[in-house]
RNA sequence: GGGGCGUUAGCUCAGUCGGUCAGAGCAGCGGACUCAUAAUCCGUCGGUCGUGGGUUCAAGCCCCACACGCCCUACCA
């Protein structure tokens, strides 16, 4: 019996510029929420947090093209994301925003600590502002002619034409993205932080998670590669949106902010702070972040290892005191560095990329609107790029849902209802039990063991094709016991005693695909004779920020009422009606429309 | 340009330490069955493991080169 322990999820914060489309939640999203769900029936501790990512440029000039503050356009898509991640079902304790005035506090503390430990050091640094605002104007925010091409819409970062890296200094005839103005050239001094410094705690500490043998191995080593040239980065801006330097620094500068992403990843901390603070103990979030037994995972798309592995580690070293330069910890104390990064690859779609900007793209609101969470959490646990970039194409959607879900899981269940309801009315007593029930009662127990085995190690696809092949092991034992066949009185113990044998398998196996499938399993529990809800599914519930007093919705829960991970026997004498069926089949027609909505949608949007 | 990851059956993907590793699901084909959403179960067809070299008694697996795809390359997040 594993011993029960605090497991933090830290889940990517989804970047507050609009909807959020199927490669997110591919991404971190569902992998998180599999993850934590089974960990919490496993009877761990599980803190679950996220939320809305809603500083940084990228908001900033969307906001002002769209004619809206920053704030009221973080508003609009915050309230967005946190709708389609709680119609997901995705179970988190948390799901706040970077906006709130406790997220504030938490990341000036850290900047604070660090810059006391030496770890935040000022440098002179050569930055383009746009003169229209005297904002940073990031490299990819100007455009200009390629000096090595000619072509005249290469990025201040990078020449879409021919693909080579530039200096924004070195473009011909720059100019603002946003204000079409020519960049001016300056010197200005920014706070950045010193890698450099922290190189030797990371690399200790990444070489210990190596010697673990947990991490997936492109992860480890990537994050191992990139200390090898690793340098100080600047976290502050010269821009109005974000989060000011504190103190005296604050005033002094009023017009630089914190960098996003310095902000970003602290927010697994002072969202954690926050949920401790509306539960009303305040220092619970210790549990997960001081005691260095916890457990603590983290969950994104493989663009954001860098952060995760490194900036994240580097500024909780730096807070501890734990660099070269040493230093002391903060109030918050010293920090537990990532258990194990779990990073994802990429989802394409029909063989290409995602694109919101070239509307080729598939939102995770449309997916829901017209089939429901379970067939996209189906497909992404199923098929998703987990460990390699992964393909979605409507066609394995759709036959995904019809010959697995619906036709392997749906209509075992169905069966076993249907048979049950029409001889029964109720979960007939077993009488004796003969080899055949015994065995696969045995091989559906087992599968509590091979698919925890396989989700406590991040094997979300493994997981799934094992459950779903013990699901096909039950259908054998129907067609091997053909309970359709027993009419006759003399059979009708033996009857009852295949009909119990065969509920409580599908009733374990409900309980085996709840993390995938919370959703369904609350219906089929409901179908198989069960009272009350099965599992818990999150809500989205409107908060006042606890400082400042504004109206927000969080994603929330009450998970306590978790099943747990094991075989329950299901109760004699539980009505069983004639059942309505849980999954449904799509039409194939289903391809050809979507489709056709695609290419609707890709030359028309900028 | 530099660093990293990937390429396996028609499709989507597993393959841990080099040694029953040529695998699964779906699609196709054949059969069984009828409780169930024409669902289920069994059998079967199908691959020069991206290309070219190398190491080894033995190579999807290790080494080198190349092709293609993707990620990162520090001011997008």
């Amino acid at each position: 019996m594993r011993r029960m322990s605090n497991v933090l999820s830290a889940v990517a914060w989804p970047y507050a510029n609009g909807p959020r489309h199927l490669g997110h939640v591919a991404g971190f999203g569902v992998p998180s929420d599999v993850f934590s769900r089974f960990m919490r029936m496993a009877g761990h501790n599980v803190l679950m947090v996220s939320g809305s990512d809603e500083h940084g440029t990228p908001i900033l000039v969307m906001a002002d093209a769209n004619g809206v503050t920053p704030e009221e356009f973080v508003d609009t898509n915050h309230a967005i994301i946190a709708r389609e991640l709680t119609d997901l079902g995705c179970a988190y304790d948390l799901y706040t925003r970077t906006t709130t005035a406790n997220h504030t506090t938490v990341v000036q503390e850290l900047f604070t600590q660090n810059l006391a430990n030496g770890y935040l050091v000022p440098q002179p640094q050569q930055v383009a502002l746009d003169p229209a605002t005297g904002r940073t104007l990031p490299d990819r925010y100007i455009e200009g002619t390629c000096p090595i091409c000619g072509y005249t819409e290469a990025r201040g970062d990078q020449c879409d034409n021919c693909g080579n890296q530039l200096d924004p200094i070195d473009l011909i005839d720059p100019r603002s993205k946003t204000s079409g103005q020519p960049p001016t050239f300056t010197e200005t001094q920014h706070w950045f932080l010193d890698l450099p410094a922290l190189a030797d705690a990371l690399r200790t500490w990444l070489e210990g998670r190596e010697a673990s043998g947990t991490w997936r191995p492109n992860v480890i080593k990537f994050s191992l590669n990139i200390l090898d040239d690793i340098r100080p980065r600047a976290m502050t801006r010269d821009i109005d949106w974000g989060i000011p330097l504190p103190g005296e620094l604050g005033e002094q500068y009023p017009t630089k902010r914190l960098y996003v992403w310095f902000d970003a990843v602290i927010g697994y901390l002072s969202a954690s702070i926050e949920w401790a603070r509306r539960i009303g103990e305040p220092e619970r979030w210790r549990d997960w972040w001081n005691d260095p037994e916890a457990l603590t995972y983290y969950f994104m798309g493989k663009d954001n290892i860098t952060f995760h592995s490194q900036i994240w580690p580097a500024e909780m070293l730096g807070y501890a005191g734990k660099g070269n330069k040493g230093g002391e910890p903060g109030q918050y104390g010293t920090l537990n560095l990532p258990t194990e990064v779990v990073s994802s690859e990429y989802l394409t779609m029909e063989g290409k990329q995602f694109s919101t900007s070239r509307g080729y793209v598939i939102h995770v609101r449309d997916v829901l609107d017209r089939y429901g969470p379970d067939p996209l959490r189906y497909f992404i646990c199923a098929a998703g790029p987990e460990n390699q970039d992964a393909n979605f194409t409507w066609a394995e959607f759709v036959q995904r849902n019809n010959s697995e879900l619906v036709a392997g899981w749906g209509n075992l269940v169905n069966r076993t209802a249907a048979m049950i309801a029409k001889n029964f009315g109720e979960i007939p007593a077993p009488a004796g039990l003969a080899e055949i029930d015994e065995a696969v009662l045995k091989a559906v127990e087992t599968g509590f063991d091979t698919v925890g085995d396989l989700l406590t190690h991040h094997r979300q696809k493994a997981a799934l094709a094992e459950a779903m092949r013990v699901v096909s092991e039950v259908n054998k034992y129907v067609t091997d016991t053909e309970p359709f066949k027993l009419k006759g009185d003399d059979q009708r113990e033996r009857l009852a005693t295949v009909l119990h044998t065969l509920v409580q398998c599908v009733s374990d196996l409900n309980t085996i695909l709840a993390p995938f499938l919370p959703h369904a399993a609350n219906r089929v529990h409901a179908v198989i004779g069960g009272r009350g809800q099965f599992t818990p599914l999150p809500e989205l519930r409107d908060v006042t920020d606890l400082d400042s007093g504004k109206a927000y919705p969080v994603i929330t829960g009450d998970y306590t009422s978790t099943p747990p991970w094991r075989r329950v026997p299901v109760e004699i004498g539980a009505a069983i009606a004639k059942p309505t069926p849980v999954f449904v089949k799509l039409d194939e027609s289903v391809v050809e429309e979507e489709l056709a909505r695609l290419a609707g949608d890709s030359p028309a949007q900028a």
